[in-house]
RNA sequence: GCGGGUGUGGCGGAACGGUAGACGCCGGGGACUUAAAAUCCCCUGUCCCUUGGACGUGUGGGUUCGAUUCCCACCACCCGCACCA
């Protein structure tokens, strides 16, 4: 006899051994089936699973353990990207080393996952901070750099004068540092950079093939790469033989200019500032504040009237000012722009402020008058006014003419330009892969050679002082130089995590020790079938990994294009919040620490009224965070699984709730009733609980296929109150057989310990997925709706595939319809074989 | 500021341009019980002159026999912006 109800906390823990016993989710690399690569973004060791970890990797391994039921060899492995600035963050503040805080974080994170019964293949675990790791990650490095496709040049930093260190962009707050409270500068350093930009268009065709994709990812990464074509000209000094080079995308309004910018740190701007005072000031004002693109934009637009002026290319008598300007970046393009602000709101902004001219040269309709009003600049298409030659073109045709002509008269020529910069991956920082160079005050900067790699980080650093303990330490960058074993100095800079996680994903395929991943197997298991992470990661890692790849295939290490067939982007899980305004400002309450009465919330501690806020993403600073640790003990592994693949779809955002995972556990309970109280011995058939059964089958396939999880729960609900409501028959019993499989996935260990308890041989986790009879999933009556104008007035209910005539007869024939007719002409009418009949009357 | 997305009952959501609200949560009523828990059954978008009808998918327009779905404009919220991961 089987208990009244199902225990979590015993079956969970024998399930998982059962499974690790054996061998379930082991991937075999020979195996003959058809293999699929399930991979999930692999989590930064932050110190706990957090329930948005919990959301992932249940998406992913219903997938997996799906794959596995359907006939696949399943890679599903986890690993961690273990470098990062927390570990130094925590290393500061509690006096502990980066390793052992990570090395912990990792063990514990490793306990919680496990408890949540993911089929994963632990065999093949990584950790990016250890040197078997980023060992590879050098060599690798340095077949980059021997392939042209790394270098070094200047780039800013946000720099803390009173810390002495580099900051990163999320340490910089309103323009000053997280710890000193100190102004931040920009500040120039020789850093490492890694040639994407030789990639550029390979990556932008590349997204064309990537049709499973979303959408929205593929033109952020489109946009974020930036071709554009557009004009690169001179503007001549007037009274000079030099001139400024300025690069635009808006040829076609060069009638239009007012004015030429440069950025602050154009060697123009820089050369004058060493003779004119106030120039050198605005320049070092402009250095003022954090390095992002969001702030600078952000920031006032000002400038500074050099009194240079500029002929117009077009108009050689014609002479516009030339200003420094603090929203030019030297970074794009040429660093100088010519500003038309009737048609591109900066410079519409700065032309207003400084009381410059603003002609129209676009218009997309009556309006033509050379003098622009208001405060909006129209950057939509049209035709060209005011303009000359130009005037009646289109924009497009006028970019072509105005290139045209400067080539033809060689003030200047057509070429593309890339939104998309070169990658930098310098980092001054401890915690992160050393980059494998070292510096000789005689031969330059020479690699490593490949024989003493990996270059192992020391141990023995401390985090007292700010600044890179790297830098600091008393031993570990001192090396001979293998080029004339001449004393030398190691690279201080690590790499960007970025770099980490850019070919995990190649070597959880083989962890050979003597290179970074075998060859064949990478042929073998690659591309990742299905890529599963959060939306914040559409740009930026996506973008790096696929670069990677290709750069990998450049220099013949790999065969391959892009790394992820097929990417889904989930949503966070969020929740309400609780708060109280305390001292002019809220404090916040956990959800433990909170009782919610009807409409409103009451604090445990005083039970004194608290604030229900908005349902936000989950966040330490608004405490609004449930511990899966807490929830897998009260609830068991399967009903929080549940709770994460209902009702909400899966791209959206989960708002977790109380009440919600407690209907889970309901559900949990209520199939372990069925699977328990049911009447094996039964016979009979039962022709619509077998139509119900095979129709639920076949779209809970097609709903995980497309992870649908939330409709393909839907569907289990509903053939679960069927299978509930049939009497007993041999059909029922044949469905609740099929019942447990199907939720196999979704709720592992239930499924096990029923599958067992029906008598069933072997492990669930390892049966076949059950067949779908395509002669069942057909119905042999249909309901009609019946519309007179549009709107409905009946239903009826009739054999399926009855004639067009045969349907408006009967429709004609309702009373209802007739009555909502009320003898008006019937002038036409609609019909939809099988669906709906519309009366136009 | 720029780029991308989302918006449907009290809540999460479902719906090849064709019956809006499947399924779940909450709530209400009932059954069982000495009682409670658990479980089971029924009801549950709003409004009205309630065997029926009107309204209703962020707002305002448009296309269509028919629009949550397609088009235009707007509003609100969320994500990314190159050193958070």
């Amino acid at each position: 006899m089987t208990d009244q109800r199902f225990d979590p906390s015993s079956a969970d823990g024998r399930w998982q051994r059962a499974w690790e016993v054996a061998g379930s989710f082991r991937a075999d690399s020979d195996s003959n089936k058809p293999k699929s690569y399930v991979l999930e973004m692999f989590p930064y060791p932050s110190g706990r699973i957090h329930i948005g970890h919990v959301r992932n990797y249940t998406m992913g391994d219903v997938l997996a353990r799906f794959k596995k039921l359907t006939g696949h060899e399943v890679l599903h492995p986890m690993g961690w990207d273990a470098f990062g600035m927390p570990a130094e963050n925590a290393a500061m503040e509690k006096g502990v080393h980066p390793g052992g805080w990570t090395r912990a974080n990792i063990e514990h994170m490793k306990a919680q996952l496990k408890r949540l019964g993911f089929a994963l293949d632990w065999s093949r675990e990584l950790a990016t901070c250890e040197p078997e790791y980023y060992g590879h990650e050098q060599a690798l490095f340095l077949k980059l750099h021997e392939a042209g496709l790394v270098y070094r040049k200047e780039s800013e930093v946000n720099w803390d004068p009173v810390d002495m260190t580099v900051l990163a962009n999320e340490q910089v707050i309103d323009g000053k540092g997280w710890r000193s409270g100190a102004e931040i500068e920009k500040r120039k350093l020789s850093q490492w950079f890694l040639r994407i930009t030789q990639f550029a268009d390979e990556l932008l065709e590349g997204l064309s093939s990537l049709d499973t994709w979303p959408d929205k990812v593929r033109l952020m990464q489109e946009n974020w790469i930036g071709k554009s074509k557009g004009l690169r000209c001179t503007f001549r000094l007037v009274d000079s033989d030099s001139g400024i080079e300025v690069f635009t995308t808006r040829p076609d309004t060069m009638f239009g200019a007012s004015f030429v910018a440069i950025a602050p740190d154009h060697p123009l701007a820089q050369r004058m500032a060493a003779t004119v005072p106030d120039l050198a000031a605005f320049v070092a004002e402009c250095k003022k504040g954090g390095t992002t693109a969001a702030e600078i934009e952000t920031q006032e637009k000002r400038g500074f009237n050099t009194g240079l002026s500029v002929s117009h290319p077009l108009e050689s008598h014609w002479h516009l000012p030339v200003y420094v300007a603090n929203f030019v970046l030297m970074d794009y393009g040429t660093g100088a722009i010519f500003g038309c602000p009737a048609h591109d709101q900066r410079d519409l902004d700065f032309a207003r402020k400084y009381g410059l001219p603003v002609h129209r040269v676009v218009a997309d309709g009556d309006e033509t008058g050379e003098v622009f009003r208001g405060d909006e600049a129209y950057t939509g298409p049209g035709h060209i006014v005011n303009s000359r030659w130009l005037d009646g073109m289109t924009v497009d045709e006028a970019k072509a003419a105005v290139i045209a002509r400067a080539e033809h008269e060689g003030w200047g020529k057509g070429e593309t330009q890339w939104r998309l910069r070169d990658w930098g991956v310098s980092r001054q920082r401890y915690w992160g892969t050393p980059i494998p160079f070292i510096h000789c005050a005689a031969c330059g900067i020479v690699p490593v050679p490949e024989s003493q790699l990996p270059v192992v980080l020391p141990e023995d650093v401390d985090f007292k002082t700010p600044g890179n303990p790297l830098e600091r330490h008393p031993t570990w960058k001192q090396v001979d130089c293998p080029g004339c074993g001449g004393s030398a100095q190691r690279e201080t800079d690590t790499l960007d995590t970025f770099v980490d996680s850019s070919w995990y994903f190649l070597r959880f395929a083989s962890q050979p020790t003597d290179k970074p991943f075998d060859r064949d197997e990478v042929a073998k298991w690659l591309p990742v079938e299905q890529y599963i992470g959060g939306v914040e990661h559409a740009i930026l890692h996506l973008l790096y990994a696929r670069f990677w790849t290709r750069a990998l295939r450049h220099i013949g290490l790999i065969d391959l294009d892009e790394p992820f067939a097929s990417l889904f982007t989930q949503g966070m899980v969020t929740h309400e919040t609780y708060s109280r305004p305390q001292g002019g400002r809220d404090i916040w309450f956990g959800p433990e620490e909170v009782e919610r009465t009807g409409h409103g919330a009451t604090l445990r501690a005083d039970g004194g009224p608290v604030t229900i806020g908005k349902v936000v993403k989950m966040s330490k600073s608004k405490k609004n965070v449930v511990d899966p640790d807490t929830i897998v003990d009260r609830f068991g592994a399967d009903a929080v699984r549940w709770f994460m693949l209902s009702d909400s779809p899966p791209e959206r955002d989960l708002p977790w709730s109380e009440s919600g995972i407690e209907g889970c556990w309901r559900f949990v309970q209520r199939l372990w009733r069925l699977f328990a109280e049911h009447d094996t011995a039964a016979t009979g058939e039962d022709k619509a609980l077998d139509r119900k059964l095979h129709q639920t089958v076949d779209a809970v396939a097609r709903d995980i296929e497309a992870l649908a999880f939330n409709k393909a729960v839907a569907r289990i609900y509903e053939l679960t109150s069927a299978i509930e409501k049939a009497p007993p028959s041999a059909s029922r019993s044949g469905a609740i057989r099929t019942l447990v499989q199907l939720v196999a996935p979704m709720m592992p260990h239930l499924a096990e310990e029923a599958w067992t308890n029906l008598g069933q041989q072997g492990l669930v986790a390892e049966s076949d997925w059950p067949t779908v009879d395509p002669a069942l999933l057909v119905e042999d009556e249909v309901t009609i709706a019946v519309q007179v104008k549009g709107k409905l007035r009946d239903t009826l209910t009739v054999a399926k595939g009855l004639s067009n005539t045969e349907l408006e007869a009967l429709a004609l024939a309702s009373d209802k319809v007739q009555r909502a007719i009320d003898g008006a002409e019937v002038r036409k009418v609609i019909v939809v074989p099988d669906r709906l009949v519309n009366i136009v009357a």
